[in-house]
DNA sequence: CTGAAAGCGCTTACAG
DNA sequence: CTGAAAGCGCTTACAG
């Protein structure tokens, strides 16, 4: 080094005031000429400071387009600001859950990003409790008073449907997501207010649901469209159902929106490239995921601000997926 | 705790031999009742041992599907093994690439997954040179000896190209991705090696490329369909590309594969949800980050052994957007 | 077989 | 304004 103690030098990468200009100068000159960079890992473990730059992300499938869109807000807002990302993709595993927040935690995370596995995730709830800093995204938390950052699935269900009901649709099915995720009961209750508003009777054999994937897509497709009446429309409750749908569809050589038409929640930036191109009840990954990180660092300055739920706008993309009803 | 000193807690949790089996049961029983977990900042720290279970996986970009499948055998993998992964999607900038590089490095990671930029890629290169442990996946480097798990380019292009052949087609276009990217030299080859075979004549005109995203696909369709003499096949270079081709051939009310053939470089599990199903050759991203874990693990247990460059199978997945040509 | 001590690279009261 | 010292939570020679 040149010249000073490693206190010094401490000093001023942590932009302490009481350094002399001409000492920070002298500093300055140094580590830039040797290169040299702190170490974060002693950093971390030395930590008083609230803040050691690195979080811990969770997310339940990152094969969910939705969620890769979340991972890269996330992503470019923390290193943008200096901050590391350690990624967990639980794929709707409880297990691979504990263990990865399990490992996070003995990484020292300055706190999580979470979609929690369900609105009782235990695993999660433990962490709140624990007092660490913690955003929800996409879903919340039942028992347990957390930041959420989330879009009104309610009214996005609700424009989609309601969509399909001005195109002339009357017999319109909804395949579901996992039924214990939130955002799963909430897209629900939006379909079931547009129906209901427009005088159509709910049938319940056209609601049905089992997991939040793609298999679950094609199986439950298949299965309306071999009912005794078949539905003329359906809304598909997420990404993943909509491209399992899709793949049913096709393979049935029907055509869209003729034979069926189609409105998926969640928009793909290649939904264009479906054919026909997809209309879809558009929520923007990335700024959810950038909003959530920020929400993360104000909860890190201050740890007794009420929880905050933040809802981010969503957008109904009309395509010709569900163009007027023959 | 429970009767020993710290350095005993240290040496069960380490399976020293050394300990005696009573004294060990004694820990570990304390370990499960207090649910102790070692803090791996400080053990990181500390650490003299070679592995102290925390990797860097630096991608160019994470919107691409076939990246999605890699960072998931990645993960997967390093967290069976009780390895945390940083991840830095650097989006195809150099200077992202540099600053995520130099934060990973500050967090004394074990060694590193990347994908580089491209084939010259000095910061990448400056990381082997420095002695870390570093795995390239898609594409080696061409300055420096390095661990390589990728897929032989040339031959799927090759047999992409035949393919389009075999249906009839003659005036077979390729939509190159970036031409820094060695990847796409590989499978220029194979495209071009193709044609030769069979007596076709090499249109230069047919081979475009520019950068190797979605935009490109879209832009560089636009210019073949609009040719004096458009192709009647294309050949797209990877996911990106593929998806903006589809986007501009739908748009321009094109039939596929009557008007236009496509055959794309990189499956996607929903490839069939497209219209019509996409013909396209498949390489496993999932199979390949899990091999380049693998590889990073054994180059830190035997730094010196040479490096390794292993070739994953590609295959040719016939669907319907070349059938023969009419 | 086990404990006391040193040290990994930092930060931050505490002196001066 | 700056330095010496303690300490974050571990691991590992070194004694015994």
């Amino acid at each position: 080094m040149a010249g000073v103690s490693v206190a010094t030098v401490s000093r001023v990468l942590n932009q302490d005031a009481s350094v002399k200009e001409a000492t920070r100068r002298l500093v300055q000159k140094a580590i830039k000429k040797t290169g040299y960079h702190p170490n974060r890992v002693a950093q971390r473990l030395r930590a008083t400071r609230k803040s050691r730059k690195l979080i811990g992300l969770l997310i339940p499938d990152i094969q969910n387009p939705f969620y890769v869109d979340v991972v890269r807000g996330i992503e470019e807002y923390a290193y943008a600001h200096d901050c590391a990302v350690v990624i967990g993709n639980f794929s709707q595993d409880a297990a691979k859950e504990k263990l990865y927040i399990d490992i996070l935690r003995s990484e020292s995370v300055d706190g999580f990003v979470v979609a929690p596995h369900h609105g009782r995730d235990q695993y999660v709830e433990a962490l709140v409790e624990e007092g660490y800093a913690l955003v929800c995204i996409d879903r919340g938390l039942t028992n347990v008073e957390v930041d959420v950052v989330m879009v009104d699935n309610q009214k996005g269900a609700y424009n989609a449907t309601a969509h399909l009901i001005k195109m002339g649709h009357t017999r319109i099915a909804h395949i579901t997501g996992n039924p214990s995720i939130p955002t799963t009961t909430d897209r629900i209750l939006g379909y079931k207010a547009a129906l209901m508003e427009h005088g159509i009777e709910i049938d319940p054999a056209l609601v049905i649901g089992r997991e939040s994937d793609f298999e679950s897509g094609q199986e439950l497709t298949r299965q309306l469209l071999e009912a005794p009446e078949p539905p003329s429309a359906i809304f598909t409750g997420n990404n993943l159902l909509t491209l399992g749908a899709l793949d049913m569809i096709h393979r049935r050589k029907l055509k869209i929106p003729d034979d069926v038409a189609i409105v998926g929640f969640d928009d793909m930036y290649w939904a264009t490239s479906l054919n026909p191109p997809l209309t879809a009840v558009r929520q923007s990954g990335y700024d959810i995921g950038k909003r959530a990180v920020e929400l993360l660092y104000q909860r890190i300055e201050d740890p007794d601000r009420p929880a905050a739920r933040v809802y981010m706008p969503t957008q109904l993309m009309v395509r010709t997926s569900c163009g007027p009803k023959k």
